[in-house]
RNA sequence: GUGAGUGUAGCCCAGAGGCCUAAGGCGCCAGGUUGUGGCCCUGGAUAUCGUGGGUUCAAAUCCCACCACUCACCCCA
């Protein structure tokens, strides 16, 4: 480790970690109006939180998500904790509210149980545009049902949600990947079909073909692109049961007035969907650029050690939404501001203020004030601070038991007994003084 | 992990080897007489020029390394 010089020993400027950021009061707006739209949403669908540890044994995840999924091979904050435990900062969410459901017996409670959070999560990835190491997801799973009008109503959720937040230009990629029964079939006559290519697929697709069949059709390399457009179609390998399954699911979400789309290249980077996946995205987006994706994952409970327990879910990134936001110029509602702005002159008045501004806090005002400045610096303060009243004591006002009330948008002001300000406030009676 | 670009005050940025003991704007602080904001005017504070090394008589300006940020790939939210 070098310094630049002793003095700078004692006073070295931290950074954030890379690819993990501060969340500023600038921002907080957008932060509160996506948590309460989610939290209003999945109460509208019977959804109830659960919050569950920021970190878990390793085990969990690289049980549930995949050993050779990119998360768990190079993404996971993994560390031993002081027993020697490998413990696992969580980079996704399903899986630890699976565990939970496990866990405490959930199983036994009416089915499906439905259950949402608001989580962070952690992904050792290169940052970039609605990229981080640290990020948060909003999540919904039902779990215990595989009935496909629970895959409607979970799309629903997420397409609504989305569009609550006044997201207008979206679309909804659906696709079935079908389950342990019908894929084996897919996947060898995708492979045998690729293989017949394999001198002209990319240095990836090449590795794909071996590690990671399905992903070959998400492919985004041009030199491929007209391989992918003649391949097999998972849809056309689904056994009964999945494509039963997935008309079903589609009738439904006709009813429901769903504009989804089939992408029959949709595939999702962890291991456990089966049948139903979908994703959410801005028009004309790319891959990078999801906003919601989710699926059903019906042997997943099972994996972990549970009764075969049907689910469904999915996962919304809250930092690529508010870039959404913005990006749509959507307006949300701004947090609320201090109302009182105390300013005060000379030490008998400002130990008066303080007493005021405690009483006014009691009465459920947001009070700033005062400090030790010039009349005029705390009239500037009050100003920019955007407070709609500044209430003004000095020495005058200390003797006669009156308080100077100025309402600051309408420049009116007025002589007003201490007693009185909260009522003239409450009534915004000023005017009329 | 791979590739490309960027890095000057809290923010936006000028500056392209010596005139830089670094300019401007926003923001911040204070004043424009006696107890009052928003406009205007004046003044002030704030910059190890990302960090370290090198080239040079001379480097914010050139070279190298590292770090960080941005964008793309990979992959996902």
């Amino acid at each position: 480790m070098r310094y630049p010089s002793w003095e700078r020993l004692e006073t070295k400027l931290y950074q954030a970690p890379r690819g993990i950021v501060d969340t500023l009061p600038g921002e907080m707006a957008y932060w509160r109006f996506i948590e309460q739209k989610a939290a209003s949403v999945s109460a509208l669908y019977g959804f109830e939180r659960i919050d569950t540890p920021t970190f878990e044994e390793t085990g969990l995840f690289v049980h549930s998500v995949g050993e050779e999924t990119d998360i768990v091979t190079k993404e996971m904050y993994t560390f031993n904790d002081r027993s020697g435990k490998s413990m696992t900062l969580r980079p996704e969410g399903t899986a630890p509210v699976c565990r939970a459901y496990l866990e405490h017996g959930m199983g036994n409670l009416p089915q499906p149980v439905k259950l949402y959070y608001l989580a962070d999560i952690f992904r050792y990835e290169r940052p970039q545009a609605g990229r981080l190491r640290q990020f948060h997801q909003f999540g919904c799973e039902t779990i215990g049902d595989a009935d496909p009008a629970l895959d409607a109503e979970m799309i629903d959720l997420a397409w609504q949600f989305c569009k609550t937040l006044g997201l207008s230009r979206l679309e909804l990629k659906l696709n079935s990947i079908g389950c342990k029964k019908c894929r084996p079939a897919f996947i060898a006559a995708l492979k045998g079909y690729y293989q017949k290519h394999a001198d002209r697929l990319c240095r990836d697709c090449k590795l794909r073909l071996e590690r990671n069949t399905l992903r070959l059709l998400d492919c985004k390399q041009d030199a491929c692109q007209p391989l992918t457009r003649q391949a097999p179609r998972n849809r056309d390998y689904l056994c009964p049961e999945c494509a039963g399954h997935f008309s079903h699911l589609q009738h439904y979400l006709e009813i429901l007035g769903l504009p989804f789309r089939l992408e029959d290249r949709l595939v999702r980077g962890l291991d456990y969907y089966t049948r139903t996946v979908f994703e959410i995205q801005p028009e004309g987006g790319s891959s990078q650029s999801t906003i919601a994706g989710g699926g059903r994952y019906d042997d997943l409970i099972e994996t972990l050690g549970g009764r075969p327990t049907p689910a469904v879910g999915f996962a919304s990134g809250i930092e690529r939404l508010i870039l959404n936001l913005k990006k749509e110029a959507v307006a949300v509602p701004p947090l609320p501001a201090p109302h009182i702005f105390l300013a005060s002159l000379g030490e008998p008045a400002k130990e008066k203020a303080l007493r005021l501004a405690a009483d006014l806090r009691k009465k459920g005002f947001a009070v700033l004030g005062p400090l030790d400045r010039s009349l005029k610096a705390q009239m500037r303060l009050a100003n920019t601070l955007g407070v709609r009243y500044t209430v003004i004591i000095g020495e005058e006002e200390v003797k006669a038991g009156t308080v100077q009330l100025r309402e600051m948008a309408a420049a009116r002001q007025a002589t007003v007994p201490v007693k009185e300000i909260e009522n003239i406030i409450r009534s915004g009676d000023l005017a009329s003084l």
